[in-house]
DNA sequence: ATATTTCACACAAACGTTTGCGTAAATATT
DNA sequence: AATATTTACGCAAACGTTTGTGTGAAATAT
């Protein structure tokens, strides 16, 4: 019986009020008499009034709405993180509308125009891997639109971040190699190009350095992007070198997992062998043979962090929006795959 | 030196023209003046003008924007179905809001009035495991807002859907077990209530039928959310009915790896001894030992028809719009789980 | 040369709210 | 009883666009 749409004015003819009583009144202000408003309420629930939020946004100039930014929707990663980010925006009254650059820069750009145009109240991104210059996003600065990414962040641009402190992270993983009992660590790291995968390569240098290792540069495997084929390729040639690696640290759980299985196809037992440890723990990581070490990267908490942090700079917005960096701690998942001399 | 908000009646005035006119040369329309749209552009680049989305919102009574309600986004599933949502909804010039339920009817239901009052254009949706009755939808029709459903969709409520064909693809998946040789074949299902389980039961009682085969009731084990350890236990079981079973199709991949987890070890060869299906293509299952043979859900195929197939009707509101539901087909993707006599 | 059409733009209303200010009536204060 | 205060509401402007209609001048046709 009710139709499509119904308006204050619509409300306030029924009952002879002004449009600005029926607005306040809706709005529980306190100079519309007790019996007014409830008066109000009524006959909007049953007229099946819902307020056009355009035009309240307009008016307040609000939009109760924060965007977005990823490379893509589907990788786990950040799958985890967005949902964080809406559970925590939803319960503090956001929105989030969501684009994904596809690592393609020039839709990272164009959608950073998009979310320019729609008046979201501020922004959440993770950089693509095209994108080496990020000074595309300098535009949330000069409009004042608070801007924090996570993960893969910017340095051309003043903003928040949240990160997880990957030199850590490397560095347990790979101080647990040590005393489990390996003397002899592999790395099989990221691109040699990009922050995080840098700063693993160093934590996994420096706890060799911690217990007198040698960092022995041909035990370091570089790959362009961490697939799971170039982890196989990796593995190879750890094969080749001597003495074998008794150990290895992937940067990720791609590669760890390509990684062990040549090793069992080459005959090694895992963890006797050669125990590994990964990096994020994926679901697979639990139930593959033998269950695999690994590095939580907190998802799910890293976006309700970032959005935590980016709602509470919206809100504070008369006072300078301080930039600020908010790194998260990681856990070392201990699984089979290092399970072979409990030491430490 | 840009700042914060530059209107077109800025440019307006810089021009010493009507704001009518700098809005229609914006918008290219062809009665302003070659010349004077040019100016009118030049003018609005170098000032970083973008419109204000809000304004022309509230004008055109359009928000070029869509609502998404999952239960979850970090599910594999729904990440990729978002995705191919995002992917064209981009490319056809719409941007989507996105919620989770997080399987709470609760929230589901407050969700539905929070996407009415922030108007959006149309809405996709895939009901909660609590939503037995999903009559809060019908507000979307009342306001004729197009609706789609995918994969867990409401029959309280008329709307368009997006599905895959359930029977269809337990039909071939147990029909390829036949083909390479199983006899006594099992199933691992999924929760009794849930119309897409019921299908996958059918589908699978169909094949066998179909050659033949009898469909022996405790051969079928029920489980309630088709869990990695519901998998085990289920699998323990079919390990004690006589004869043992010979191939096994399952109603997810969760249950299928742990069932071969298990069948492995109780010393019996995959696929030798028994034969494996699972459903969804997880990642896993291309990596795992031996890799599952599986059917592909197509999820992201599954998103960008629902986006298609929304904003048709969003643009086609003129007419009525016609409910319409939309079969997927899967894939059945072959691997080693199955490899072992191959016939079909 | 005049009449007609086209061109290029301006006016003003409208979209549905919110909100500062104003003002009667009701109540409280002397 | 007169004044001051509070209560409860209305008026009208504003938010930044879009768009139907109106209008002079230039271009074309007669």
């Amino acid at each position: 019986m009710t139709n499509s749409r119904i308006t204050i004015k619509d409300l306030a003819e029924r009952l002879n009020l002004s449009i600005s009583t029926i607005s306040r009144a809706l709005n529980d202000h306190p100079s519309i008499g007790k019996k007014t408003t409830k008066e109000v309420k009524k006959l909007a629930r049953e007229l099946g009034f819902t307020p056009n939020t355009m035009a309240s946004n307009l008016r307040r100039n609000k939009t109760q709405s924060i965007g977005v930014i990823v490379p893509r929707i589907d990788i786990h990663f950040h799958s985890h993180v967005i949902s964080g980010i809406e559970e925590t925006a939803y319960r503090l009254g956001y929105n989030v509308t969501i684009f994904q650059s596809r690592d393609s820069l020039e839709r990272e750009i164009a959608v950073t125009e998009i979310l320019q145009a729609k008046r979201v109240e501020g922004v959440i991104a993770c950089l693509g891997l095209e994108t080496t210059d990020s000074r595309h996003f300098a535009r949330f600065n000069e409009i004042k639109i608070p801007l924090v990414f996570y993960d893969r962040v910017s340095k051309d641009v003043e903003s928040s971040k949240v990160i997880i402190d990957d030199f850590d992270a490397a560095f347990r993983a790979t101080e647990h190699l040590i005393n489990t009992g390996c003397r002899n660590i592999a790395h099989i790291a990221g691109n040699r190009n990009t922050d995080i995968f840098k700063a693993r390569v160093k934590g996994y240098k420096a706890a060799l350095l911690k217990h007198d290792l040698e960092a022995n540069e041909n035990l370091i495997q570089y790959t362009s992007e961490l697939s799971y084929e170039e982890g196989a390729t990796c593995a190879k040639k750890l094969l080749t070198v001597t003495p074998l690696p008794d150990g290895v640290f992937c940067a990720n759980d791609n590669t760890a997992i390509s990684a062990i299985q040549v090793f069992k196809k080459a005959n090694l037992r895992i963890p006797e062998d050669i125990a590994v440890v990964g990096f994020s723990n994926y679901p697979i990581s639990s139930i593959m043979e033998p269950t695999l070490t690994t590095i939580d990267d907190r998802a799910f908490e890293m976006g309700q962090t970032a959005a935590k942090l980016l709602i509470r700079q919206i809100e504070d917005k008369d006072q300078n929006i301080a930039s600020e960096t908010i790194v998260i701690k990681t856990d070392l998942i201990v699984r089979d795959s290092t399970n072979r001399n409990p030491k430490g």
